[in-house]
DNA sequence: GTCTATACAAAGATAGAC
DNA sequence: GTCTATCTTTGTATAGAC
C-alpha cells in the first residue's frame, strides 16, 4: 500500500516545493535563500538538493508549473475556429491580467530566466510555439492578409504584460499609485481587443 | 598637473568599469562573478570595492549611465512642442529599436534588475517621469481627450521593447530565425507610429 | 592614494552516518 | 529518507607594502 496512501499528510517533497513558492514569489529568485525555504517548510536544508537537486531546478520546475496552467487555460480558447478574433484577444489579454493582477511575480520571473545567465526556461515548455501557430494565427492572415500576423501577436502580448514588468519603474511615477496602475489594468483588459481591431482595420482615410 | 594630463593610459578605475559593462552585459548581474570583472580587466580583486564599494553600486553606475544618455537623446524631441504625436512616436520607437538592435542585452538587462531580488534600478535616475509629464503627454489630453494618455505611453513602450525581451522565446519558435526576426524588427519602426495613429482615432463606424 | 595578499562570512551543494 | 557536518564559491573587508 504505499503507494496508495490517502488522507495522508503532505509529503517532504511537496512541503518543500509549496513553500519554495511561497517564498520564491514573496523575493525573487536571487531574494530567496534555501534556508529560507527549509525554514519556511519546516524541514532539513539538505532536503531541498536530495528531491530537487538544486535551487536553480526547484525553482524552473515550480514557473513550468504556473505557466503550463496559464497555457492551459488560453490555448483551448485560441484554437478554437468558431470564436472570432476579437474574442481570442479578449481571452489571452484577460487572463494575462488576471494572472499578473493575483501574482504579481510571475512577469519578472518569466523574464528573469529568459536571459541566458539563468536560462532555465529558455528551453522548456512554454507552448508559445503553440500559440504562434494556432487558429489565431490562421485567422488573422485569413482575414487580414496585409498585415503579418507576427505583429499582431506581439503587439497584443506586449501591451497586456508590458505595464506589469514596468510596474517597478511607474510606482517611482509621481501620479500613479497602486490604486490608479490596477484601474489602469482594468481599463486596458476591455480596450486591448479594441485597440488590436482598431490596428487591423488600419488608419482612418 | 595631476588633474590635466593628457594622452594618459586608461585608469584603474575606467578600465575597471569598462571591463564590468563587457561582463554584465555578457552574463547578466547574477551570472557575473566580481572575480570575472576583475580579471577581465586584469586588474586586482579587491580594487573593485575600493574604486565603486560594492558590486551592486558598480552595476547601477553603469546601467544608469546607458539609460541616461538614451534618455537624452530621446527627451529633447518628446518635449519639443512643435513636433507632432506622430513624430514622437516615431523617434521613440525607432531610437528604442535603433539601440536594441545594438545592443541586445540591454532590454533585458534592465527588465532583469527592476525586480525586487537585485533592485539596483529601482530608486534610480530612469527618468520615465520626465516622460509621462513631457509635452507628450499634454498634445495626447489635449488632442485625445477622451483617451488616458498613461495607456498610449504603455502601448508604444510595450509594442516597442516587447519583442526584444521576448526574443529568447521567439529565436526557440519554428519559423522565426535571426534574420526575420530583424526584418519584422524594421517594419515595426514603420508601423508602430501608425498603429498608434489607429488607436488614438479609434475604432471604424 | 594605489595596490597586493589574505581573511571572513553568506549561501549553495554534498558526503556520509543513521 | 533524513540529518549533521563540511566543502566550495563568491561578495566584501582589512592589513599592510609601496
Amino acid at each position: 500500500m504505499d503507494e496508495l496512501k490517502e488522507n495522508q499528510t503532505i509529503s517532504t517533497e511537496e512541503s518543500i516545493k509549496e513553500a519554495a513558492k511561497v517564498v520564491f514569489l514573496k523575493k525573487g529568485f536571487a531574494g530567496t535563500k534555501t534556508r529560507d525555504i527549509a525554514e519556511q517548510a519546516g524541514e532539513n536544508l539538505a532536503l531541498i538538493n536530495y528531491y530537487f537537486r538544486s535551487k536553480k531546478n526547484l525553482f524552473r520546475l515550480i514557473m513550468n508549473e504556473i505557466l503550463e496552467e496559464f497555457m492551459d487555460s488560453i490555448l483551448p480558447v485560441f484554437n478554437d475556429p468558431n470564436t472570432s478574433i476579437q474574442m481570442k484577444v479578449e481571452k489571452i489579454a484577460g487572463n494575462y491580467i488576471d494572472l499578473f493582477v493575483r501574482q504579481p511575480d510571475v512577469p519578472l520571473f518569466i523574464m528573469n530566466e529568459l536571459g541566458e545567465g539563468s536560462g532555465c526556461l529558455a528551453q522548456s515548455e512554454l507552448k508559445i510555439e503553440k500559440m504562434m501557430h494556432s487558429e489565431f494565427h490562421a485567422q488573422i492572415s485569413k482575414e487580414y492578409p496585409h498585415i503579418d500576423p507576427e505583429h499582431i501577436i506581439m503587439n497584443v502580448v506586449g501591451m497586456t504584460i508590458f505595464p506589469f514588468i514596468g510596474k517597478a519603474m511607474m510606482n517611482g511615477m509621481q501620479g500613479i499609485d497602486d490604486e490608479m496602475f490596477y484601474r489602469l489594468m482594468d481599463e486596458r483588459r476591455k480596450k486591448i481587443p479594441i485597440w488590436i481591431q482598431s490596428i487591423l482595420d488600419g488608419p482612418q482615410e
